[in-house]
DNA sequence: CGAGCGGGAGAACGATCGTTCTCACTTGGC
DNA sequence: GCCAAGTGAGAACGATCGTTCTCCCGCTCG
């Protein structure tokens, strides 16, 4: 990321003031100098606060595919590829700067008032729904498996955020692995 | 509930608002108005908006652990007490004025400015997973099956929050059948 | 009956927000 | 060297917020 740009810079910024505070808690000025540029600069690059908004959910929704989708190629079975979810969820959730999925935080916060907002929250979940989906196809799981895998991830979120420990991921995997092998109609998956 | 008392109204009222709007976006003077009383009244009853948010948060706690407890001593067998949680989610999908979970919704909102708001809800979690865990030992059922469920649980609440549908709880439902009988050590639970 | 007090309506206050304006300064082209 | 255009720093503006204060009405109690 070239945060050398102006209009990067001033995204990634909102992006990380945002996630630590709350959209609403953090005013322009504070984004102006957390992210050094003038007031004037910052309202050439974007016309008001909502359309940055709008930008760093972008932002996120990108970071979010690629990171996943990063992490699912790595896993060699259509299998693993569904539990790979909960690993990346894992990884999040250890970050320090963790604190719960991006599209429910801002949801929460300005869903109700501001369409937009609670409308990309909607196509973003959408979006992860449909590639839950697509992995599950692949595997070869009845179509009812993906929703229930996407719920899973989805508590997993909350629960992690807001208890502030990462345990939740390592328990909605276990609860995946059951799913999956319910779903593919694995008798026995242990072997025993 | 008592709404001829102005304080037990006042929290009612905010409860409804607050739900419905988010909390940073309801002033004073509007929930002045919506609830009859006089500014002078609200803060004779209340020091400030903080605790109106608290009194909120508590009346909510004790609306939902209420209203799951009397859902899921309908139900006749451990195992069904543990699906009626679902139950209650779905119920409460499909009220018009169901807007996700209050204690994510203000988590996400407040809990990084609010140590009380983010205590709060982490306690109010905390309490549901104990519950759970109650009745998934009176289901005879390892640990590790309530916060299976807990995270199904909570992830039904965002999804049908934002995806403005009540699907998730009947989705939620079917996979924890799934959770209960592996947990369970069900070999076949359908007989076939 | 009348003085005092509690409560209602709403103005007022200080802070903060998003947004715009002012103004001095730099810089690039001729 | 000089003028014009654009930039940065920050004051200013109008709106709104949480909170407090003022004023006045009506009720109570001696």
């Amino acid at each position: 990321m070239d945060t050398s740009e102006p209009r990067t810079r001033i995204v990634a910024t909102a992006d990380e003031l945002y996630n630590a505070k709350g959209i609403q808690a953090v005013g322009m000025d504070e984004l102006r100098a957390a992210a050094g540029v003038s007031l004037k600069r910052l309202y050439q690059e974007f016309p008001s606060k909502s359309s940055i908004v709008m930008a760093v959910l972008e932002r996120r929704h990108a970071s979010w595919t690629e990171g996943l989708d990063a992490t699912v190629r790595q896993a060699a079975t259509p299998r693993e590829r569904l539990l790979a979810i909960f690993d990346y969820l894992a990884a999040w959730f250890c970050e320090d700067s963790f604190r719960g999925c991006g599209f429910i935080n801002s949801f929460a916060e300005l869903g109700a008032i501001s369409p937009e907002v609670a409308e990309y929250a909607r196509k973003h979940k959408e979006s992860f729904q449909n590639y839950v989906g697509h992995l599950a196809r692949e595997a070869g799981a009845p179509a009812y498996l993906a929703p229930q895998l996407s719920i899973l991830a989805e508590g997993a979120q909350t629960t992690a955020a807001i208890a502030g420990t990462p345990d939740a991921a390592r328990q909605a995997r276990a609860a995946a692995e059951v799913l999956i092998d319910a779903a593919l109609g694995v008798e026995d998956p242990d072997g025993t």
